[in-house]
DNA sequence: ACATATGCATAAGAAAATTATGTATATATT
DNA sequence: AATATATACATAATTTTCTTATGCATATGT
């Protein structure tokens, strides 16, 4: 770890993808699937987790859904059609965004 | 454009790895290479940039050396030795990072 | 009994950017 | 000659996005 803050505004994208993969989700079920994807490299913490859900689910991208599993609840959440829209376009974007990275960082011809 | 804020967390890794190739350079200069080399898609901002130097300097990885071209002034900044190091750790976890993510978002295999 | 895991949530604070503003010289355009 | 754009530095106010801390509650393993 230790390049934490290099996940900085990729949060919402990670998310929105895991719900493209998954159909639905509930929040803690994302933090441990992305501990488990990418191998404990990136730990989501509920202090992000929760208000990007929030946030998503306010802007239309997500809908929620509340289950009682045994006697604890559980809120699921899904892919409205927007928020299948917006999950292409943030996805071209990361695209792009790691592309570009990948070349400023590790050029094959020298560029620079 | 539209995903800058992906690019949050990463600046100090792309002026190090600039100076690494470049030997030395001055911000104003840095902002150019960068437009230049991400054919626009990357703009660095003045307020961003420059107290990213400041800090890296204060951090000890980078000298500064003033030049008056004309009647204007240029700081020039180059590694230091620790500069140097740094640079090789940030650019690894930068290429972690790039892994991971290309991993996250675009798996060859179906993992999730 | 006690620790860890599951499951949600928010508040305080920090980090790193954007946006706005300021100063000054140099060059190109009308 | 006047004006706009480019070059070159810098900082302050604000915003975004996270980390850390805290809180509540149930379930399970030791």
């Amino acid at each position: 770890m230790g390049n934490q803050k290099l996940y900085k505004g990729s949060l919402q994208t990670i998310i929105l993808k895991l719900l493209e993969s998954n159909d639905k989700m509930y929040g803690y079920e994302i933090t441990q699937k992305v501990k488990e994807l990418t191998k404990g490299e990136l730990k989501i913490t509920e202090g992000a987790l929760y208000p990007a859900l929030h946030k998503l689910e306010a802007e239309g991208f997500l809908d929620v859904e509340v289950a009682k599993v045994g006697n604890r609840l559980r809120k699921y959440y899904k892919l409205t059609e927007n928020g299948t829209k917006e999950t292409v376009n943030k996805l071209e974007e990361m695209q792009e965004f790691l592309r570009t990275m990948q070349d400023l960082v590790n050029p094959k011809f020298s560029l620079e």
